[in-house]
DNA sequence: CTTAAATTCGTTAACGTTAACGATAAGTTT
DNA sequence: AAACTTATCGTTAACGTTAACGAATTTAAG
C-alpha cells in the first residue's frame, strides 16, 4: 500500500548504510566504484525519488537557493509592465519560502548594454542559483549565455525581446500564435472588405523580435485560412514621428471601409488618440499588455482588445520552474509557451 | 536577518517547553488558562506561523489528508468535460503528494438524486478531510452543506450548477461575465443590424442556473453599453426537440440579415449542423466548454468562438486550497472566479 | 615491518513539528 | 495520612534527508 521507498529502503536493500546512498545521490565521493553502482542499481529498480519536502527542511537554512532577478529599471514602478513579472515572482516565492529559497532584484538600463553587463557581472559573482532576465541585448545576452552554461547556472529568460540561438531557457508567449489571434478577430469584425494595418511603434531602429513575429502570425492567418484581403499594410514607425502613419490615415479618412488596426506591442494607447482626433470611430483596435493607458482605453471602449501576455504568471512560473529544476533536475517547466490571453473589457478585472 | 520564528523560539520567549506551545497551538487541553494566554501573547507578538513543510513531513505517514471527490459519473470518460476537472485534480495531488495527500473519486448518475445520497452518505462514513462536488441536486446539496458543516468537513463545489445560498466554498466561472463577453465579440462582429439569438439546449425541463446567469449577462451588456439592438430572441429548446428553433431560424433563412448564436452551455456542437443545413453560413456561433465535438468544430471553423471555463484548473485550485485551508485555516482560495478564457481555433492548442 | 596516508563506510545530530510518554505537583478520597 | 486522581508541563523519539565526524580498512611510504 505506502509504497514510498525512503533513502532508508534503499540503503537496506543495497547492503549499505544511509550515509553511504546519500553519498551516492550527491555524487560526492568517498564510495567505492562496486558499492556505487550497486546502489545505483537499487535506485533505479525501485524508482526511488528524493523526498523534497524532507530535503528542503533540512537545508533551508544552510543552503539556501539564491534567484537573482536583472530587469529593466521600470520594473521599480508599480503598475509598470516590469513590475508584473516581479509580482508574479513575489507569489512564487512567497509560497516557497518554508523551502529556503529567496530571490534579489537588480536593475538595467534598456537604452544601456553596459548597465545590464556590469549588472551580471555583479550577480555571477555573489553565489546565485539561478537568474531570471530579459534578452534585450544580443552580444551581452549570448555572453550570459555563455557564462552561465559555463558555471552551470540555469538563466531564464522571459517575455522575449531577442531569440538567441543558445538560449537554453524561457518562457513566454508565442508571439505568431498571438499575431494570429489578433487577425482572426479582427477578420471576423471587418471581413474581407476591409482595410488591415499592422504598426510596429518603434523606439530604436531595429525591430523587436516580438513584434516582428507577431507580424508574420497576423499576415500568416489569412494565408492558412485561405481568405485574400482587399488591403493589408504595415507601418514601421518611431513613436517619435508618426507622420507617415498620420498621412497614410488621412488618406483613408473619407473612405467608407471599416478600418482594422493592430498595434503589434504595447503602445496601442499612442494609437488611440490618432483615430480620435481624425474620426475614424468605426476602427477596431487590437494591441498588446494590460498597461495604465491600455486598461483605461479598453474600459472606455477606445480599445476593443488586449492581447495578455501575462507576464505576472511568467514570473511566477520562471520562480516554480527553477525551483523544481534546483531541487529535482527536472527541466521541462522552463521552456515553456503561456496561451494566448484575449481580454475584452468585460473580462478585465477578473 | 534569519527572522523565522519557530515553535522553539516561542517555547524560550514564553518560559515554557515546545510541548507546551504546541498543546496550545492545537488547543489540546493539559495548559492553564494562565499559561495558555502567555502563549498565545508571544505567538501574537512574534507573528509565528507554524511551518507546513515541516508539519506535513511529520505527519504525512500519520495523518493523511483525505479527499473526497464525488462526480458525475461521465468523468470517467477521457476526454469528457467531467473528466477535465480530474486531470487538475490528479495534477494537484502528485504535486502536493510529498505532503501526505491523497483522494478518491466516486460516482453519482447526473438523473438520479439518489446515487448522489448514497455516495456522499458512504463518504461521510469514511475519515474524510474535504469534499470535491457539483451541485446538481437543489435538495440534497442542501442537506450535504448541512451535514458537512456539522461536520465541520470542508465542502468545495466547482462549476456551480445550482447556486445555494447555503454554499460556503465554490470555484467557478462568473457566468455573467461569460456572457457579457460572449455578447461583445458578437456585437462587434454582427453590430447594431444583426439579430441576436440565445439558445438554451436543455436536457431538464427546469433552465440550468449557469445557462439563466448567461444569458442575463449577454442581456445586460447591451444595456450597460447603451447599445439598442434590432432583435435579441432567446429560445429554451429541449435538446430532443429543436423544431421551434429550426423553425425560427427557417423564417429568417431569406433575409440577409447578419446572425448571431450564443449557445449557453455546452452544446454548441448540436446548433452548428442545423445552421449548415439551412445554408446560414454566415453565422457566427459562440459556445461553451472545449469538449471533442466542439474542439473539432472550432477548428473547422464551424464555431467562431469558445469560452472555456478551465475545468481542469478548476480541479486543480480546488485541491490546492483545500490543503492550504486543511494545514493552515486559510480559507480565500476557496472562494473563487476563474477568468472567462476565450478560445479561437488559434489558441485553441495551447 | 612499522607508520603514515588515503580510501571507504557507518553513526549521528540536526531541520521544525507532532504527540506519546512520563514526571511532578496539586487536589480528592478513604 | 496514605493512596489515588487529576491537572499541568517537560522530555524525547520520530518524519526523510543531509553532511560532519570518526572508525575501520586498505594502500603507500619509510
Amino acid at each position: 500500500m505506502n509504497n514510498t521507498i525512503g533513502i532508508k529502503e534503499v540503503a537496506e536493500l543495497a547492503g549499505v548504510s544511509i550515509g553511504t546512498v546519500d553519498r551516492v545521490l550527491h555524487n560526492r565521493n568517498g564510495v567505492s566504484n562496486k558499492t556505487a553502482s550497486e546502489v545505483r542499481k537499487i535506485i533505479k529498480e525501485t524508482g526511488y525519488k528524493k523526498n523534497t519536502v524532507a530535503s528542503r527542511l533540512k537545508l533551508a537554512k544552510s543552503k539556501v537557493i539564491n534567484i537573482a532577478v536583472l530587469f529593466p529599471e521600470e520594473a521599480k514602478q508599480k503598475s509598470h509592465y516590469w513590475n508584473l513579472p516581479v509580482i508574479g515572482i513575489e507569489k512564487a516565492i512567497t509560497e516557497l519560502k518554508e523551502m529556503g529559497i529567496r530571490y534579489q532584484i537588480s536593475f538595467f538600463k534598456m537604452n544601456e548594454t553596459n548597465s545590464f553587463i556590469s549588472a551580471y557581472n555583479k550577480i555571477l559573482d555573489s553565489n546565485v542559483d539561478g537568474i531570471i532576465s530579459v534578452s534585450f541585448f544580443k552580444d551581452a545576452c549570448n555572453e550570459l549565455n555563455f557564462l552561465t552554461a559555463k558555471k552551470n547556472i540555469p538563466l531564464v529568460y522571459i517575455d522575449t525581446q531577442l531569440e538567441l540561438s543558445n538560449t537554453k531557457y524561457c518562457i513566454h508567449q508565442n508571439a505568431q500564435i498571438g499575431g494570429a489571434v489578433a487577425s482572426r478577430l479582427l477578420y471576423q469584425i471587418i471581413g474581407f472588405h476591409g482595410i488591415y494595418l499592422v504598426i510596429n511603434l518603434m523606439t530604436k531602429s531595429e525591430l523587436n523580435q516580438n513584434s516582428h513575429q507577431r507580424e508574420e502570425g497576423f499576415r500568416r492567418f489569412f494565408k492558412t485560412e485561405n481568405l485574400p484581403v482587399h488591403s493589408l499594410k504595415s507601418f514601421n514607425v518611431s513613436v517619435k514621428d508618426l507622420s507617415p502613419l498620420i498621412n497614410f490615415l488621412k488618406s483613408y479618412q473619407k473612405e467608407s471601409i471599416p478600418l482594422g488596426v493592430f498595434v503589434t506591442n504595447s503602445r496601442a494607447h499612442l494609437i488611440s488618440p490618432l483615430l480620435e482626433k481624425l474620426n475614424l470611430k468605426s476602427t477596431t483596435l487590437i494591441g498588446y499588455d494590460l498597461n495604465k493607458a491600455n486598461r483605461k482605453l479598453l474600459e472606455s471602449n477606445k480599445i476593443q482588445c488586449i492581447i495578455n501576455q501575462k507576464p505576472d504568471f511568467q514570473g511566477y512560473t520562471a520562480i516554480k520552474g527553477l525551483f523544481k529544476y534546483l531541487t529535482e533536475g527536472e527541466e521541462d517547466q522552463l521552456l515553456l509557451d503561456i496561451p494566448v490571453e484575449i481580454v475584452l473589457k468585460e473580462n478585465l478585472n477578473q
